[in-house]
RNA sequence: GCGGAAGUGGCGGAAUUUGGUAGACGCGCUGGACUUAGGAUCCAGUGGAGCAAUCCGUGGGGGUUCGAGUCCCCCCUUUCGCACCA
C-alpha cells in the first residue's frame, strides 16, 4: 500500500520523494509554534469571518462528509488570506441535543463523560486534516460558560416580551411513556417500540418568531445567498395574501356567535357550500347538536389519538357534522358546520369555508359527504352550467358566475370587489397571512442548557437574574426520560428547589431545558469573544468582526438553523445590542457527498473515516479529492480508485520542484499559459468552483511536463501559492525549498499579467453550414475578409462551400461559419 | 399535490458572464518503455460506426437560428425539500 513511488523513481534517483506523512507532521508543528493559524483579532487591518457550520461531536468522529463541508471553507479562508486578508477561521461543536442524548442512553454512558472523549477524537481528525482554524477560539455549546449566554439570550427575549408559555401538542409514546421528538416517529409510529404515536399537550415556550416573519422575509431580498436557500427560507415562511370572513352562526342554547375563517379566495364565497372546524376548534362544543354530539366526540378523540405525522399525511378524507348551520354572508344561505381534520388549528383561524367548486381538497370532501359543488368561477370555453369534473383553481383565466352582483368579474378583480363590499357589514377584512409558526423551544429533556426560569407561589414566572447565570445542568445519574412526561430534572427536587429570587419563598426552577437550535442560533457572536467571559460578545470586536463574510453549511439547515439565527440577531438589533440585523452577509450551500449512488449513513454500510485515507494517501491529497470529485455546491460520489488522481497530481508537483532549473529564460508559451491559469484558478476559487480550479492546474502540471522538459523555475514558483489553498502543507514545503520566508499563507496571490496571458494568434473555428469543418491558425485580430479567403484557402472547407457562399457570420477572434 | 435541482463516454464530471470547437481534468481501460516483477513511474491512445472520406452523437419529440448540451413548447426519468397551509 506504499504509494510513495518515487522513493525508487528509476529516472531521477537523486530526487526527494514526497512523504506527505512526515510534510504533513511537519507543518502542523510549525504552524502550531508559530501560531501560524491565528488571528490577531485586535490588530486586524482587513477582517474576513470565513464561518462554517459547526459539527455535532458523535461517537464515531468526523466522517467524510463534515471533512468535505469543512475543507471548501477553509480553502476559501486561505484563498482570501493570500488575497490580503486577515481571516478569522474559528470551528466549535455543537454538542447539546438528543442525538447525543439518545446515543449515550443506548451505550449506556452520561453525555457529561461522553462529550468531551468525543470532542477530543474530533479534535485530534481535524488538526490532521490541515485545517487553518484558530483554536484558541474554539467553543462547546456544552460548557457552562457558553450557556451561560445561552440562557442569557432566553431573558432577553423574556423581557421584550418575545418568549411566552402555551399549551402545545408533542409526540407521546404511550409504551415507552416519554416525549419523542419529531425526528424520533417513523410513519407515525415510535422508533425504538414501534407503538403508534399519540398526540399529548404540555406547556411550552415558544419565542415569538412569527412576528418577525414579514421582515425575515424582505430582508432576503438583500443578502447574497444561494437561491434555493432563499426559496426555501421563503417557502417556509409561506407569506399568503387573502382575507378573514366572517360566518353568522347560533350556538345550541340559540345564543348569536361568530366564526371566523382565513382565505386566499374571498372571490369564490358564493360557492362556499359548508364550513369546517379543526377537530380541536375551541367553538366546536358550543355549536355541537345534542343528537351529534356521541359521533362528534368520538371523531375529535380519535383525531387526537393520531400523532401529528400521520395525520399530515394522511389522504383519505373524514369528518362529521355538528348538527349546526352558519349563514354565508354572500349568498344569505344556510351552510352546515362540519368538523375534519383535514382542517388545521395551527393554521390561520382553524375552520374554513368550503368551496368545493374551486379547491382540490374542498371537492374531495364535498364528494365524499355528498355536499353541494356550485361552479362560481369558469375558464375560458366554460359557461355556469358546464359541469365540474373536479376543482377548478385557475385564478389567471377564471370569470365570476353565480356570483350575483360580481359575474363577469376577472378573479383578481374580484377578490378586491368582494372583500371591499363584505367589509363595509364589517365581516371581512383583508389579511396577509404568514405559515411560519412561533418557535416552541421546550425540550422535556435532559441534555441541553435549563430554561433560567423560576415559578413562584406568589410572584408567579420569575425570570432567573443574570447575575444567577449559569444555571447548570447537574450531573444526574439517570438522565432518562420516564413515564412522567416532563424532563428528568423535575425528579431532582434538590436541584429544582429554590429560593424566589423575588420574594424569597421557596419556588421551583423550570424543569425543561432549550432546544438545540438556540444554542447553535448565535455560536458565531460568540467564536470572537472566546475569552471574554463577563459579556456573551465583546462590543469592539463585534463592531469589527461582525456579520460574518462567508458562511459554508448544509442546506439541510436553509430553514431552521439559518431562520431562527436571523431571528435572534434581529431581536439583538432591535435591542440595541448588535449594529447589523442579518448575521450572515454571504451564504453558500455546499453539496453532499453519496458512496456508490447512496447518500452515505450507517446503516447503508457506505460511511467513510477519513483516517485511514489521510493516513495512506495524505491529507493534502485527500483534500484535494474531496474538492475534485464534484462541483463543492452539488456534492458528487466518492470513490476510493479516483483519489489516486490528486495525489498523482502533488507527487508531480513535488517532483517537479525538485528537478526545475534556474538558468536561461522560461518558455513564452509555458508562461503563457501560467498566467491563463493564474487567471481561471482564481476565478474560480472565488466562485466556489473547486474541482475546475484543480483541473485547470492539473493542465497547466500537463503543460509544464511535456515532452519530459525540465521546467523553469519561474514557470512553476507561482504554482505554489495556487495550490496552497487546497494542499497547504506540500505548499508550505515547496514555499520553503523555494526560498521563501514565513508562512506561503503570509505571501501573495500570484499577480494576474493579461499581457503575458495574451495570445497573438489563434485557432479560428471554420464552420460551413454551421458544421466545423476546419480550425485555422490566424492572427488574433484578423479581418472578415482575410479570415474568409484564409477559409477558403482550406481543401476541405473550399469542397464544402462549393460556389458562392451565401452569408458569411463571423465572430471575432472566435468563429467564421460560412453558409453555403 | 406544491416547490427546487438535474438527465452529457465504461465512471466522476467540463463546456463561466453573452447560443459559437461537445466530452476539459481525473478515474478506468488499451498498447508501449523501464523492469526479476508491476498494483510504481514514464510515453502514446481512448464517445460510437467506418480502411478511409465521412456520418452519427448531450433522456425523448417538436420548434427558433447561419449555428442549440445551452433558448421556447410538449413528454419521460431521477433526485432533494415541504407536505391537507385554506
Amino acid at each position: 500500500m506504499d504509494n510513495s513511488a518515487t522513493r525508487d523513481d528509476p529516472f531521477s534517483p537523486s530526487v526527494i520523494a514526497y512523504d506527505p506523512q512526515a510534510i504533513e507532521r511537519k507543518w502542523q508543528r510549525i504552524w502550531q509554534e508559530r501560531g501560524t493559524n491565528n488571528t490577531d483579532l485586535h490588530r486586524a487591518q482587513r477582517p474576513y469571518y470565513a464561518l462554517m457550520m459547526f459539527p455535532y461531536p458523535s461517537a464515531e468522529g468526523l466522517h467524510v462528509g463534515n471533512l468535505f463541508a469543512f475543507t471548501g471553507n477553509d480553502i476559501h479562508g486561505r484563498f482570501q488570506r493570500l488575497m490580503g486578508h486577515n481571516v478569522f477561521e474559528p470551528l466549535g461543536y455543537d454538542a447539546f441535543g438528543i442525538h447525543s442524548e439518545n446515543y449515550a442512553l443506548k451505550v449506556g454512558q452520561h453525555p457529561m463523560d461522553l462529550i468531551p472523549r468525543n470532542i477530543a477524537n474530533f479534535r485530534r481528525q481535524l488538526e490532521r486534516s490541515g485545517l487553518m482554524v484558530d483554536w484558541r477560539h474554539t467553543l462547546s455549546t456544552t460548557e457552562p460558560n457558553y450557556y451561560k449566554w445561552t440562557q442569557w439570550l432566553f431573558l432577553q427575549l423574556f423581557k421584550q416580551g418575545l418568549a411566552y408559555k402555551k399549551q402545545a401538542a408533542v409526540n407521546w409514546c404511550p409504551k415507552d411513556k416519554t416525549v419523542l421528538a419529531n425526528e424520533q416517529v417513523v410513519g407515525g409510529h415510535c422508533e425504538r417500540c414501534g407503538t403508534p404515536v399519540e398526540q399529548r399537550l404540555l406547556e411550552q415556550w415558544f419565542f415569538r418568531i412569527s412576528d418577525y416573519a414579514p421582515r425575515l422575509l424582505e430582508n432576503l431580498e438583500h443578502i447574497d445567498w444561494s437561491d434555493t436557500t432563499k426559496t426555501a427560507q421563503r417557502n417556509w415562511i409561506g407569506r399568503s395574501e387573502g382575507a378573514e370572513i366572517s360566518f353568522a352562526t347560533k350556538d345550541v342554547s340559540g345564543a348569536g356567535c361568530e366564526i371566523r375563517v382565513f382565505t386566499t379566495r374571498p372571490d369564490t364565497i358564493y360557492g362556499a357550500t359548508y364550513m369546517v372546524l379543526a377537530p380541536e376548534h375551541p367553538l366546536v362544543n358550543q355549536l355541537t347538536a345534542a343528537g351529534e354530539k356521541k359521533k362528534v366526540d368520538a371523531y375529535r378523540d380519535k383525531t387526537k389519538k393520531q400523532d401529528i405525522i400521520t395525520r399530515k399525511t394522511s389522504t383519505e378524507k373524514t369528518g362529521v357534522f355538528t348538527g349546526s348551520y352558519a349563514i354565508n354572508p354572500a349568498t344569505e344561505k344556510e351552510i352546515p358546520i362540519w368538523i375534519s381534520d383535514y382542517v388545521l388549528m395551527e393554521y390561520g383561524t382553524g375552520a374554513i369555508m368550503g368551496v368545493p367548486g374551486h379547491d382540490a381538497r374542498d371537492f374531495e370532501f364535498a364528494t365524499k359527504f355528498e355536499l353541494p359543488i356550485v361552479r362560481v368561477v369558469c375558464g375560458e370555453n366554460e359557461s355556469a352550467s358546464t359541469p365540474l369534473q373536479e376543482a377548478f383553481v385557475d385564478c389567471e383565466t377564471g370569470t365570476l358566475v353565480n356570483s350575483g352582483l360580481f359575474d363577469g368579474y376577472k378573479v383578481e378583480a374580484a377578490k378586491k370587489a368582494i372583500v371591499d363590499l363584505l367589509a363595509k357589514s364589517g365581516s371581512a377584512k383583508p389579511i396577509v397571512h404568514y405559515r411560519l409558526h412561533d418557535w416552541c423551544i421546550s425540550r422535556q429533556r435532559y441534555w441541553g442548557p435549563p430554561i433560567p426560569i423560576i415559578y413562584c407561589d406568589s410572584c408567579g414566572t420569575v425570570p432567573v437574574p443574570e447575575k444567577d447565570l449559569p444555571v447548570v445542568l447537574p450531573f444526574i445519574e439517570d438522565f432518562k426520560p420516564d413515564d412522567s412526561g416532563v424532563s428528568p430534572l423535575a425528579r431532582h427536587e434538590e436541584w429544582y428547589r429554590v429560593a424566589c429570587p423575588k420574594c424569597g419563598k421557596t419556588a421551583r426552577r423550570e424543569t425543561d431545558v432549550s432546544d438545540t437550535f438556540l444554542d447553535s442560533a448565535w455560536y458565531f457572536l460568540r467564536y470572537p469573544s472566546v475569552g471574554h467571559d463577563d459579556v456573551p460578545f465583546e462590543k469592539t470586536i463585534t463592531k469589527k468582526w461582525l456579520p460574518v463574510n462567508s458562511y459554508i453549511g448544509g442546506n439541510e439547515h436553509a430553514v431552521l438553523h439559518l431562520l431562527y439565527s436571523r431571528f435572534i440577531t434581529m431581536v439583538l438589533h432591535d435591542a440595541g445590542l448588535l449594529d447589523f440585523e442579518e448575521p450572515y452577509t454571504r451564504f453558500r450551500a455546499h453539496g453532499h457527498i453519496i458512496r456508490e449512488g447512496a447518500k452515505m449513513s450507517k446503516t447503508q454500510g457506505n460511511i467513510v473515516n477519513p483516517d485511514e485515507y489521510i493516513e495512506h494517501w495524505g491529507a493534502d491529497a485527500f483534500r484535494t479529492y474531496l474538492m475534485f470529485l464534484g462541483p463543492y455546491e452539488q456534492g458528487g460520489d466518492f470513490r476510493d480508485q479516483s483519489i489516486s488522481g490528486t495525489r498523482r497530481f502533488l507527487d508531480r508537483l513535488f517532483a517537479s520542484v525538485q528537478s526545475m532549473s534556474s538558468d536561461g529564460a522560461p518558455e513564452q508559451a509555458v508562461m503563457r499559459k501560467l498566467h491563463q491559469t493564474i487567471r481561471k484558478v482564481g476565478e474560480d476559487v472565488s466562485r466556489l468552483s473547486y474541482n475546475t480550479a484543480i483541473a485547470a492546474m492539473m493542465e497547466y502540471m500537463n503543460a509544464l511536463r511535456k515532452g519530459e522538459r525540465t521546467p523553469h523555475r519561474e514557470e512553476i514558483a507561482p504554482l505554489i501559492p495556487l495550490v496552497a489553498p487546497f494542499a497547504p502543507h506540500i505548499a508550505e514545503e515547496l514555499w520553503e525549498q523555494t526560498g521563501g520566508t514565513g508562512s506561503v499563507f503570509d505571501s501573495a496571490w500570484p499577480r494576474f499579467d493579461p499581457a503575458l496571458a495574451a495570445e497573438d494568434s489563434i485557432e479560428l473555428v471554420v464552420q460551413v453550414n454551421g458544421k466545423v469543418r476546419s480550425k485555422i491558425s490566424v492572427p488574433r485580430d484578423i479581418s472578415e475578409e482575410a479570415a474568409v479567403a484564409a477559409a477558403l484557402a482550406d481543401p476541405t472547407v473550399s469542397r464544402f462551400v462549393g460556389g458562392t457562399p451565401k452569408k458569411i457570420v463571423f465572430v471575432p477572434g472566435r468563429l467564421l461559419n460560412i453558409v453555403a
